[in-house]
DNA sequence: CTCTTTTTTTAGACTTGTCTAAAAATATAT
DNA sequence: ATATATTTTTAGACAAGTCTAAAAAAAGAG
C-alpha cells in the first residue's frame, strides 16, 4: 500500500512527464507539491526502492509502468468523482477540485468501478479532461485552444488548461461553459484579445490570457 | 484541522462513552483501536490540549462539546456513505464499513449535506444505524433483541448490534435482514437457541449468540 | 490495612515526511 | 575553458504518531 503522499508524487510526476520528453526535474516536482527539492529528492529514492519510479542521480525521474498505473487509476478516480459531485451533488465546476483531491485516494478498484457504471461511464470530467477508462487508456483531446481559431471560425468549448478557480469564475461570467458554442468575430492586433459570439447570441470579449486556456473542437 | 488518527480516537472514545456513565479508560480506547495504552496516552494529551477531551490522569476522558461534535459529524458522515454504497453503487450491507471508515474522514459540511439530500435524507443506515441529522441529534432505536422476544412474540429487524462480516454473512443466510418480519416459535431452554418464521415463510434457527445481536422492533 | 495485581503514565527510541544549510554536480556565459 | 549560476543531493534536525520497558498510581484480596 502507498501512502497519500506517495500517491501524489506518482500524479505529479506523471502530469509532468507528459509535458517534457525527459526525465522530471526535481525542481519541476518540488514546485507543483509546493515542497522543497530535498523533499523531492528523499521520496523519489523512497519510490525508487518499490519499483514506481526510475531514477538515476542527477537526471530526473520517470514513472515504471507499475507507477504510472497507479497514477492513472488515482487521476481516473478524482474524475470520476468531480463528475458525481457536480452531475448528483450540484457542485459547480470551481468547487470539485479540493475535495476530489481527497476522495482520489480512496482505493478501492471496486468502488472506482461501480462509481463509474453509476455515472454511466463519463467521458470527461467538469472541466474536459479525459476520465481514464477501466484499462487506464485515456483519450486526449486535440489541443486546439480559442487563441489557435482565426477570425469567423467557430467551435465548440470541450475544456480548460487551466483549472484555478479565478480562472473558471472568469468563464463562467461570460457564459464560457462545456458545450458553448463560439464564432471569432473580432481579433485585436494590439493585446490579441477577442471578440467572439456566445451560442449565437451575446458577443463578449476575452483575453488572450483568457482564449488560450480554453480548449475548443472545431465546427 | 484534525489528523484522521485524531478523529478515530474522538469517535472511539464517543462510542465507549455511550457504553459507560465514567470517563472511558485508556486501555479501552487501546483496545478499540488496536493500539497500545502508551501511544492512547499521548493521544489524549494533545485532543486535551485542543480542548476536544477532558482529561484528568489515571481518571479517563470524556469528549467536551467540541470534540463530541465532530465524532458526532464523522459518524453521520460515515453512515451516510454506507447508505450511498449500498443503495447507490451496490454493494451488500458486508462490504461497507471499511471504505465508509476512509469516507468519512473527508470533511467538508457541504459534501455531506448535499449527500444527505442526495439519498432523501436516510434515517438510518444499511445496518439499522441512526444516521446523526444536521444539528447531530441521533434516534437511537429501542434496545430490543430478539433474544428479549418471548414465545410466539413478534417482530420486525431493524438493526445488528454485531457488526463483523462474519455476523452479517450469517444472517444472510438465515434471511435476517433489514425489514424482516420474524416470530418465535421455540426457545431451546439448553442453549437459549431460537426457532423462528422468517417473513410468514421458512422457519429458521437462531443461536443465542445471533439472536442477542439483532435489534428488534416488537409488532 | 498491607500486599499483589492491574491500569496508566513516563521515558526514550523509531518511522515517515518534512525542512534548512551546505556540498556536489551540472549547466551557462563569456 | 574557466568562472559563475543553477540544480540536485546530502547531512542533520524536527514533528507526528507509534512502540517497548520501566515506574507510578489505583484497585482488589485476604
Amino acid at each position: 500500500m502507498n501512502s497519500f503522499t506517495e500517491e501524489n508524487y506518482l500524479k505529479s510526476i506523471f502530469k509532468l512527464s507528459t509535458k517534457t520528453a525527459h526525465g522530471v526535474s526535481t525542481n519541476a516536482i518540488a514546485e507543483s507539491l509546493a515542497t522543497k527539492a530535498s523533499s523531492v529528492t528523499d521520496m523519489i529514492k523512497k519510490l525508487s526502492e518499490k519499483k514506481l519510479v526510475n531514477y538515476k542521480k542527477y537526471q530526473g525521474v520517470n514513472l515504471t509502468k507499475k507507477g504510472q498505473d497507479i497514477a492513472v487509476s488515482i487521476i481516473r478516480n478524482h474524475r470520476l468523482w468531480e463528475v458525481f459531485l457536480v452531475e448528483k451533488l450540484d457542485f459547480k465546476w470551481d468547487e470539485v477540485h479540493d475535495l476530489a483531491e481527497d476522495l482520489e485516494h480512496i482505493n478501492s478498484k471496486k468502488l472506482t468501478d461501480q462509481l463509474d457504471a453509476f455515472l454511466e461511464y463519463p467521458k470527461y470530467d467538469p472541466h474536459g479532461d479525459p476520465i481514464p477508462d477501466k484499462e487506464g487508456n485515456i483519450h486526449r483531446h486535440q489541443d486546439i485552444t480559442l487563441a489557435d481559431l482565426k477570425l469567423d471560425e467557430q467551435g465548440i468549448v470541450v475544456g480548460v488548461k487551466e483549472h484555478s478557480k479565478s480562472y473558471l469564475n472568469y468563464l463562467e461570467t461570460l457564459n464560457l461553459v462545456l458545450g458553448t458554442e463560439i464564432e471569432v468575430k473580432e481579433i485585436v492586433d494590439f493585446d490579441r484579445s477577442m471578440s467572439v459570439v456566445v451560442n449565437k447570441k451575446e458577443t463578449v470579449n476575452i483575453s488572450h490570457q483568457g482564449s488560450k486556456n480554453l480548449i475548443i473542437k472545431k465546427i
